[in-house]
DNA sequence: ATCTACAACAAGTATTCTGCTCATTGTCAT
DNA sequence: ATGACAATGAGCAGAATACTTGTTGTAGAT
């Protein structure tokens, strides 16, 4: 279940939120400023974070800005009416949503599932990872090894090539002509069945994983976590 | 450059919205009730809807879930404060966000940017997330997966490929002739009954939601949430 | 010289498409 | 309402297509 963090200085309102949050089934912690709140980013992951902007000690804005340096954890700000200025800082420091005070706890708990909802569908992306894993398979990109069960498995190069271009856009369908000029480049001009063998030894090498390779007849293959 | 359809009876709250959008450099269009709107969707394509709850004709809800019967088009809605109820029916409906009024221009404008920059993400990036749902379908065409009450259908490639099409021109008639060449290609030349052959096919891997596929006699057939 | 990786090919196998027939349903005129 | 007619749905089997696997020749590396 998901995890929420709550920072503001006033009690009443880090106990409604609590409430409201729990009754959807978000697990809650609180934190009364921008000091405590880093602090605690810093040790734990949270999925959301709601935060005041006023605050004493450290401000929503420099804590948000502080958090954004080292976790990409979504930030829903709660400010006062009228602080324009600086709910338009508050999206551009990379807050993900904001509420104006006061706020209905029906208007909060929706944007905090639609900011959570958001965040989940791309999260899936391994842009900034550069190791993959997968119950027992490992596949570490920039050092080039694969590894079931701990153990290493060797690979020719067209068969990593392939492999981690399949890992790296994992879960869509690639089709023949898209594998083919990503992992042979566009000039590629040979037989039609070359693909087909290339999958077959990656098959082969991947021993119970080749389950995650799928065909897509007609089509071509995809990489999935089944 | 992002163009916004705004749907309102009033003039004077279009006036105000297409100032601060066209300053902004949006293109804008404008529809004074639902019925308009979704006239005016079918016919264009926007980035971004703007729409307010209450108006004649034809109300925002009903408006929004008319459009998203064949557009995935952005909405936000405008609703009057107070209409606690209307809001969560709103985003349930499929709107992005939603804006109470009395509301400040600048406000409005900074959603409008954080709604256009977040759908330009998720469609230029590599998650290029193009999913459909409906109830308890998803379809999923970029990983070519196709769920019901998230149990994977599977279907041949003539059944994605009619499927795919359908949805991404659901909620219009389809002619057999259109369907034929879409599908097959122009230059089939086979029997007139292997689309029927074909439709039967996929509305049995379809079960429940083989309702979708509507039959329309003498014309072709159309898909459509129900 | 030997070994490895790769492309090409061919045979084998599984899946899917299509064309046919007959049954059913919807539509329109009477 | 009823019947005739046209359009669509269902089942099935052969044909066609697409994928898998095994083998082989060759080029480049060691």
């Amino acid at each position: 279940m998901s995890r929420i963090l709550v920072v503001d200085d006033e009690f009443r309102i880090r106990q409604i939120i609590r409430k409201y949050a729990e009754f959807e089934g978000f697990e809650v912690a609180e934190a009364t400023d921008g000091m405590q709140a880093i602090e605690v980013c810093r040790k734990e992951d949270f999925d959301l974070i709601i935060m005041d902007v006023m605050m004493p000690e450290l401000d929503g804005f420099s804590a948000c800005k502080e958090i954004r340096k080292f976790k990409q954890t979504p930030i829903i700000m709660l400010s006062a009416r009228g602080e324009e200025y600086d709910k338009i800082h508050g999206f551009e420091l990379g807050s993900d949503d904001y509420v104006v005070k006061p706020f209905s706890p029906k208007e909060l708990m929706m944007r905090v599932n639609a900011v959570i909802k958001r965040t989940n569908k791309s999260n899936n992306d391994l842009s900034k990872n550069d190791v993959f894993t997968y119950e027992n398979l490992a596949v570490d990109f920039s050092a080039r090894i694969v590894t079931i069960n701990g153990n290493r498995v060797e690979m020719t190069p067209k068969e990593y090539e392939l492999f981690f271009y399949m890992v790296k856009n994992k879960g869509l369908a690639l089709t023949r002509e898209k594998l083919i000029s990503e992992v042979w480049g566009y000039d590629f001009f040979g037989d039609e069945r070359t693909l087909d063998t290339h999958i077959k030894l990656l098959r082969k090498s991947l021993g119970e994983y080749s389950r995650c390779i799928v065909t897509l007849r007609g089509v071509g293959y995809r990489f999935e976590t089944l």
